[in-house]
DNA sequence: ATATGTAATTGAAACGTTTCAATTATAAGT
DNA sequence: ACTTATAATTGAAACGTTTCAATTACATAT
């Protein structure tokens, strides 16, 4: 691997020259640019990335740290995010982990947008910092280099248990994800709150548990129909992919949805409008909440003042699942 | 930022005891390992791994080099190489770009998987090396340090050109993605050749262009529709999200799947199946592929010889959209 | 007490850049 | 021709680690 040291002698220039030529500097004559930019290509000269971050201390990358690249949820969000990135002429990458991942701890990044229920709050209270600001999208943390920038998650499901509501259902089951999620148990709470407002009762009996995918839907719902002879006129779903999951327990149990069990959704999927039936949910602008998790970064990277982190608004989208 | 310099202050000892404690060396005592580690809780220590990469000369990072995030296909793909990944005690990035991407080119991991049709041959061919092996998914490249491991996309189209054939369907069209796609040609180029092979008459007329997503089957099965009183009685689609959108555009065209149009997909996405109607179509083991990839990429890392790069079987899934 | 061997610690160089400060070359003004 | 200003080039330090080679400390054997 040829060094800016071996671009130099080649060029027959010094260190610094052969630097600021392949820098595009304008401290140089054009013919010296010139000169060095072609014994570049002739001996395959590439910047190394490693000095280059550690001279400048900073790396231009932001990351986002996820739980996973399971489902089909993230990938709006991600294409949010990297457009925005990309206009600032930063890097992104994605890294999905357990509890740490490398390039977070050892800073090997600007900043980064967090969404993995696997860090801990001590982990990233303690590494956020002016040179590290982050972005939460998962939890709510008090810190000065930290932005929260959630979902509508309570306010959804309110919508939905009324929308329900209007349509007469007043028994209700829910279909909750890990209770790791911050996201999950804020789509709990909105039911559970609302329906108590409205004083409709709810039994714990008819909460399931499953861990957000089609898979584990299905299942949950599986066993619960084959426990309970009795069972709600709806049921809420915290997200489109356990819904669906459920549906097709439903109707291979010999029921039918929405006329013996409604159910519905939430994050509306792109798919959920051509699922059988159509997936009443609550829609989350993903792609939205992407941008606007990067660009409050940059905000932040760029050490702006009294950063403003809007609220996202709630969907209702309405289909034959119910 | 605390350094090592500092830390090794704090603890009262040299910089390379520190540096020998923080990575557990057996070179020093117990008591002070232990000394320096707790000075370095308290000082909020966390190794840079800038300089670290810089010093040793590598990153024990591989990336994944996407041409975007967009579209549900790669999710299980990425599982599969994360798992292989970790196991090794390496992290992973994802990335996605345009022709080129800083990680990549200023060589900030040690090895790449690629698919990426943005990214051109002879910027690859340029790179890879025995610092920087690469497993390329999207084309083949003959090089030294550059293991190609493609998709079974010929023997599918032809699966399923034999599956329409046995079901008396001699008229066909076909969907196409985006030429540029290596997988995408060849799907096509399968087609093309079983038809001839079985003197099934086809007509340029009945191949469409889309880009693979939904969104563009869904336009242009309908501009085609509405150009065209006389169609095929099948159709292919080179993956599964434009078969989606294909049927939807019959559908709201006033025809039947499969009675008027039979269509089948590829990549068997786990939604396919619960499709309206569920999707006929070609699995392509995802997983089993970045596994598959990952593996093969180690094994360069570890300069084994002889590397083997065992193909991946077609199965092709009927059901009842044909 | 002295030599000998091993364990623990340390100093200093190196990784490949960037960039400040210093130097040299070139042009312009008298 | 001589100063002065500006442009172009360069030397050397720095970024924060790792690790080789050298040193010191300590125990054991003579």
């Amino acid at each position: 691997m040829p060094t800016l040291k071996d671009l130099a002698k080649k060029a027959s220039v010094s260190v610094t020259t052969a630097s600021y030529a392949v820098n595009g500097s304008s401290l140089i004559t054009k013919e010296t640019r010139e000169k060095v930019l072609k014994a570049a290509k002739e001996i395959g000269y590439r910047p190394n990335g490693m000095a280059k971050n550690l001279k400048k201390q900073k790396t231009e990358t932001i990351g986002l740290f996820l739980s996973g690249f399971t489902g089909p949820f993230f990938t709006s969000m991600m294409e949010g995010i990297h457009e925005v990135v990309m206009s600032r002429g930063y890097e992104m990458v994605v890294c999905a982990s357990v509890d740490r991942h490398r390039l977070l701890i050892e800073k090997n990044v600007d900043g980064a947008i967090i969404l993995n229920y696997h860090m801990d709050d001590e982990l990233l209270t303690e590494l956020a910092s002016e040179k590290l600001p982050m972005v939460v999208l998962d939890r709510e943390l008090d810190h000065q280099h930290i932005c929260n920038i959630t979902l509508p998650n309570q306010a959804g499901t309110k919508a939905v248990v009324d929308y329900l509501n209007s349509k007469n259902h007043t028994h209700l089951g829910f279909m909750a994800g890990s209770e790791e999620s911050y996201d999950g148990e804020m789509r709990l709470k909105g039911f559970l709150d609302r329906a108590r407002e409205l004083d409709i009762p709810f039994n714990r009996d008819h909460l399931i548990r499953a861990d957000f995918t089609e898979k584990s839907g299905y299942d949950a719902m599986h066993t619960y129909l084959n426990k309970n002879e009795i069972y709600p006129t709806a049921f809420l779903c915290a997200n489109d992919e356990m819904a669906m999951g459920a549906i097709n327990a439903i109707k291979d149990h010999g029921l039918k949805v929405p006329e013996d069990i409604a159910v519905t959704g939430f994050d509306n999927l792109s798919i959920s409008k051509y699922f059988n039936p159509p997936l009443t949910t609550v829609h989350v602008p993903k792609k939205q909440w992407g941008i606007h998790a990067a660009e409050t970064l940059f905000d932040m990277l760029g050490k702006k003042e009294n950063i403003q982190t809007s609220d996202l608004g709630v969907e209702l989208i309405p289909r034959d699942s119910v």
